[in-house]
DNA sequence: GATGTCGTACTCGGATAGCGGCTGTCCGAGTAGGCGCGG
DNA sequence: CCGCGCCTACTCGGACAGCCGCTATCCGAGTACGACATC
């Protein structure tokens, strides 16, 4: 089990995206990292239907994001992305074989659905937990400040 | 995203494994659970594999349990059939671009990584509080106590 | 009757095809800005 | 000098191939049990 690549892409470029003043291309934003612009683009309209970052047409235009870097978090992107599908799928084997039980009886979810939920639960808690602010905060902390500054200052620099 | 089929059936059958006195074929397992004989047997492998469980060859072969229930937990299977890789791999693409940081300065892991790295691990956790006996139980509570014993005796009466 | 040997049937284990989804790419629809023309 | 219309260039959006990993399957290697012949 492997999270697409498309969600480190997509996290980077929510990171990328609040330093910028005005709307950034998909172009610019994949010649920032060093990814196809083609592919990078199909992530970012990921991003745009889930409503993290809106597209602005025409010249001049590019992504912004929605919300303040604070009131966005890892989750919506990583469900942007990947969808909302439960990383566990129950296809209920328990109705089959000789000793299969009665799908009538099962209002109850499958007790092992129910036990991988509550850990899956337990991620998207913690992803809810990310900010993108924070993630500013911590390439910030680790590159004494001078990253982040230098990003803002390329993304200003047409 | 989405975890391999093979974690389900691993899962019911090392419940099923819990009830049996003596050691359970591939073949009878996948009977139980109404699957492919074939594809079962390579996540029964896997788990071989992995020391869950211990594979006896031969008549009257088949696979059992190396541990007491309360000790085998979901993490454990997760990993046989999935491996330890982990969910979130980070691809270094704050070293690609223009504003590419000095590989030699990248000692500490991408804050990004990092944050993922902490949900994954509340993921993981959570998944190593879910014992074998753990589900067995709320199986049990489920079925008043019936689904379990029906169980045992259809392992049983080979 | 006990024992050693052989044969058989059953088990697991790894190697082999097939398909869906992520990866990577392209071109068309739509729009904002800029320029030229007319008033 | 101001306003309007047209044009261009740039942007996003969805539709189209390619490859890797999960899905599904098969056959061969190895072992324990049972039967048989022998002592």
């Amino acid at each position: 089990m492997r999270l697409s690549q498309g969600v480190e892409w997509a996290l980077h470029c929510c990171v990328s995206l609040t330093q910028a003043a005005e709307p950034v291309p998909a172009a610019r934003l994949a010649e920032l990292h060093g990814v196809p612009t083609a592919y990078l683009a199909k992530q970012l309209q990921a991003l745009s239907r889930a409503g993290v970052i809106h597209s602005i047409p025409g010249q001049m235009g590019g992504y912004v994001l929605t919300q303040p870097p604070s009131a966005i978090t890892a989750l919506q992107i990583v469900v942007a992305i990947e969808g909302d599908v439960p990383v566990f799928q129950c296809t209920e084997i328990r109705q089959n074989g000789p000793l299969g039980v009665d799908p009538a009886k099962c209002s109850k979810r499958c007790a092992i659905a129910r036990a991988m939920a509550t850990a899956e639960h337990a991620w998207r808690e913690a992803l809810a937990e990310i900010s993108i602010a924070d993630l500013v905060a911590g390439i910030d902390a680790d590159s004494s400040n001078t990253a982040i500054d230098g990003l803002r200052r390329w993304l200003a620099t047409g």
